[in-house]
DNA sequence: TATGAATGAGAGTTCATTCAT
DNA sequence: CATGAATGAACTCTCATTCAT
């Protein structure tokens, strides 16, 4: 009955949406506006789950819906869809960084956590490219260039990977990399992944010619 | 209180008939079934345009007025969006088939041709891997592999590529490819691609073990 | 050739702005919630009228409209066509009853209410028999029955009508009157339904060999 | 994929119309004049099954699908909806006389065969008293009521009948019947015609203080 | 300030009817 | 005279956005 709207050719449907029909009528009491902070958070996320599993363009009603918060309060917390997808990403960011920001970290990790965050990441890609010129996105792929570069310079310094290899090929690989474990479904995404994963090994390795860092 | 719709056969039972239809409709001539080839060329030909400029997402309906035919003709050639989809990548296939199927062509002419069509490929990408499991999808994943292959094969007889390279090696970074080039925006997409490109030929270059460098 | 639909992100994978709205619509105020319970009878009385003329497969935008609301609300107090159908025939079983729960009511008041609502009846009828197996179709099967076995036990009691009357006979009859009313035009309709109810008292009354009449 | 465009009230896809999808534009060749009478037959029959199937307003066009034959000739030969279902019911009556108007007939035969005939009865009673008062369907009112009025002379004057029933509460219960047969599920059909039948018995038996005939 | 109902434009799909072949 | 593709209006349902409470 529902899912007319959607398109033919994706059909994600992960989580079915607890279609809490309470009657009409049965409003939620204004909690004033200490709520505000807690609605913030929960819209957040709410929108990274039904973001995850409708894609972005899932109706910005059903964010609310999940949350547990008025539509206006969505409204006001985030005026349109980038903002709260920003919202959204900035936290993966935070994440990236909380996990790949350790003076052990290697490239590896990062695309690992890349992968991690697959699922989520289609909507970040697609974000991240399609908007990289609005001022609300470009700071986090400044974000992202910066765990980046510190990565890359110390692989290059440990003579793990190629002195060719610059941060705009890291991010470059990145974007691929989640673009592509995104799309994949389930049961091939580690194959794929891994082969990927190789290809890249072989493109960043030292090269024999290049007498390195001296 | 007066009966709105009026039915043929004066019962409620039956079909209204359409108060529109009465008045004197400035419709298009029905141009006959002569029209049928070349509404169904006018379909993909304006398919491949909206896909390109709106992506997969684009109004269905938008399709049959940019093509200047009813929405009923589009629904009979095309009965869903990858029906049309498929019809308009398969011609893809057939220009790529094109450029790239002589003896002298290289996996770098490949990549060339699947750059060249980046605006429509956005959509191939989606397609290709969204519904990777549908039956008319199934059929050009192997047109490409097919491809890739003789391609590949060459490629690595004449030495300018490593044998430790496969061909769902080259899908899969024809897949990357593609998918970035669709994505940046004219101005990036020549640097972008270079730089994807200079990677993917140090990924798949001969590796110093093999017989081929000394 | 140039993009037609913008997004409000900007890019292709998000909600496309409805060029309309762009514009300086003169769309009715939003009356707010208040209008809710207001709106609920406007879409009732409305799909009674609308029922009573064009049927049970009258466009359900037309409901909409006669009740001056928008389709959405429709479609949120009733989500779809039986959910509505039964609340306005749950206000004729209202009407039924008030007419007929009274002490001094026979079985032929009942047919004479049945056949005054005889242009919602068809609806109802056609109802009735098609979704019996709903849910919420049951339970006012169910109110009938109620009312009809009250009427029947009494009339039974006082000799009126012969105990070889069921309750489900009753309600045969009244399925059919009610049928036959809704379906004959007003011309017809005094002169067929009296016939008929003639035919239902000779079926009804007592029986000579029963205890009934000495 | 289908069946959106049904009601949601009425759901009756017995027969799944064969989806011929046989490809665009293999067209079948003109078999010319002589192919008329043929298609005339085929399309009465189609509709016949298509009517019993979807109901009056099944799809126009699938009854000329399931004749095997073009849009264009069903409209040649019924012109309308009503059209086509005259000929239909003209059918019906024919066997309804074939079955009954033997010397030995009586009402009861009738109405079994009315119950017979009871899916596409629907219909039929839709037909005869929504176009009560068109001259295509007057004339087969009349030959119902020949019918009826034969047999019911028969029984009247046998003594099985009382001389209190009309011709015309014959036709009232052969619609009453039909309606209440049609609307039924099998399940219940047998049960609830019995009962009707029952009553119809009580309401037509010769009445104790009438003299009868002589 | 939070809430969520109200609003209506639009997208997808069906189907009556016409008409070139 | 048969065929069936073409046409486009109509209908259903969805969802972004506003705004009274």
């Amino acid at each position: 009955m529902s899912a007319i709207h959607r398109t033919t050719l994706s059909g994600s449907t992960l989580t079915p949406v607890p279609e809490s029909r309470k009657g009409i009528g049965t409003r939620k009491p204004n909690r004033g506006p200490s709520a505000g902070p807690g609605n913030r958070r929960a819209l957040i996320a709410a929108a990274r789950e039904v973001f995850a599993a409708d894609g972005l363009q899932a109706p910005f009603s059903s964010i609310a819906k999940r949350a547990g918060v008025g539509q206006g309060s969505l409204y006001r917390h985030f005026p349109d869809r980038l903002s709260i997808a920003v919202a959204v990403f900035d936290e993966n960011i935070d994440e990236l960084e909380a996990s790949v920001d350790r003076p052990e970290a290697t490239l590896d990790d990062l695309f690992d956590a890349i992968i991690e965050q697959a699922a989520v990441s289609t909507a970040l890609i697609d974000l991240i490219w399609e908007n990289r010129h609005d001022a609300r996105v470009a700071h986090f792929t400044q974000r992202l260039a910066r765990l980046a570069e510190s990565l890359l310079d110390r692989e290059i310094a440990s003579g793990r990977v190629g002195d060719h290899v610059h941060t705009s090929d890291v991010l470059l690989v990145v974007t691929m990399l989640a673009d592509l474990t995104a799309r994949t479904d389930a049961a091939d995404r580690r194959t794929d992944a891994r082969r990927a994963r190789a290809l890249i090994d072989l493109a960043f390795e030292p090269r024999s010619g290049a007498a390195g860092e001296e």
